[in-house]
DNA sequence: AAAGCGGGGTT
DNA sequence: AACCCAGCTTT
């Protein structure tokens, strides 16, 4: 090839090696096993895809299972109500995707005639959908030729080359695309980009990699410069924005006033109880004392959140047309974000009251 | 190019 | 507390 290979010294003995390497170590020492694995149906795989986006496998197994069971084709995705899908998603964060999910299956549905796209340029094309999945979907349901790069590809590229490289810019993106490509066995496309994500999740983890049983660490390039733990680099770690959210439960009978999140910010979809952001305890809410504390972590934000339970509409002097009142019933319905579904569970909010 | 977007497991 | 996970979209 050009500039990019040889500096890399990528000669085709070196991409050999690893190519057969890897499959090698997939057909005999890999015995990872997850649902998805070996399916053919592009709704299936794009679905777990999509559930798998910066999220473990232990963590988007249940959802993955659960999701299936109950939408069984993508037809009965596109069929149901938004807020029964969030629901579903509910707890898994990065709510985009899903409302991403439900947007991309109703247009296959209605566009497409309920028919998943067969190439990649058309997979890439779908909402929520970037080159990572457009290229697992190819070439896992289809066997076409394209390589994935996600955070496993990258850390075992970047340690087999002792690449001193981050994904950050479209330039770092480019490189790794583009040596993952040569990597790749082109005839055997899905095996391969599935053996390499399990090799890099259970042999070259982030931390304490097994070097010990690695059938490629002959010609690691970190692992012969004692470097693993150094690729590869370290993220910047972004500071936290931090927010305070006092949320006010006013109770009205067996109801209490919930919105939906619908503003450019963190879990839009999602329900919540009458919010007050602010960092001091509004005048009118001190005479109140909060009667849950929770302290939640997002990937760019610290968030403090008070709850208060009020039980009259005259002692919330602020406008809450923007919220509704909704029964027990209708509330164990609707989806809500981490803290708040605690909160809510905690205080006996999500379970029907029997009178 | 950089920022925004969750929640959780592991060490 | 640090690190990072089968990334994508918007600004």
């Amino acid at each position: 090839m050009h500039k990019l290979t040889s500096s890399l010294n990528l000669q085709s003995a070196n991409l050999q090696y690893f190519r057969s390497k890897i499959l090698a170590w997939n057909r005999e020492n890999n015995d990872r096993k997850m649902p998805w694995k070996g399916e053919k149906d592009p709704y299936k795989i794009w679905l777990s895809e999509i559930i798998l986006q910066q999220t473990r496998v232990a963590q988007g197994l249940k959802y993955y299972n659960d999701f299936i069971l109950n939408y069984p084709t993508i037809s009965d995705l596109a069929n149901a109500p938004d807020d029964e899908v969030f629901k579903k998603w509910e707890g898994l964060g990065y709510y985009n995707r899903c409302r991403n999910m439900i947007f991309t299956a109703r247009y296959i549905r209605d566009e497409l005639n309920c028919i998943f796209p067969i190439t990649y340029d058309d997979i890439l094309n779908l909402k929520g959908v970037g080159e990572y999945t457009a290229a697992a979907i190819a070439s896992f349901a289809y066997n076409l030729p394209y390589a994935v790069v996600d955070g496993n590809v990258v850390r075992v590229i970047s340690r087999f080359l002792a690449l001193d490289k981050q994904l950050v810019t479209a330039s770092d993106k480019r490189l790794y695309q583009e040596i993952a490509n040569s990597f790749l066995s082109k005839q055997k496309a899905g095996e391969y980009n599935q053996a390499i994500m399990d090799f890099g999740a259970t042999v070259c983890m982030p931390q304490n990699p097994t070097c010990g049983i690695c059938p490629i660490k002959r010609k690691c390039k970190a692992y012969a410069l004692d470097g693993i733990e150094k690729y590869p680099p370290k993220k910047k770690k972004l500071k936290l924005k931090k927010r305070t959210f006092h949320y006010v439960i006013l109770q009205v009978g067996k109801s209490i006033y919930v919105r939906q999140r619908n503003a450019k910010d963190i879990w839009q979809s999602l329900y919540e109880p009458i919010l007050i952001e602010q960092s001091s305890v509004p005048d009118w809410l001190k005479k109140h004392k909060a009667v849950s504390k929770k302290s939640q972590k997002l990937s760019h934000q610290q968030l403090d959140i008070r709850f208060y339970i009020l039980n009259t509409p005259s002692e919330v002097p602020i406008d809450i047309d923007s919220y509704s009142k909704v029964s027990r019933k209708q509330l164990a319905q609707k989806a809500y974000p981490k803290s708040v579904y605690d909160f809510l569970q905690e205080f006996k909010y999500l379970e029907l009251a029997k009178d």
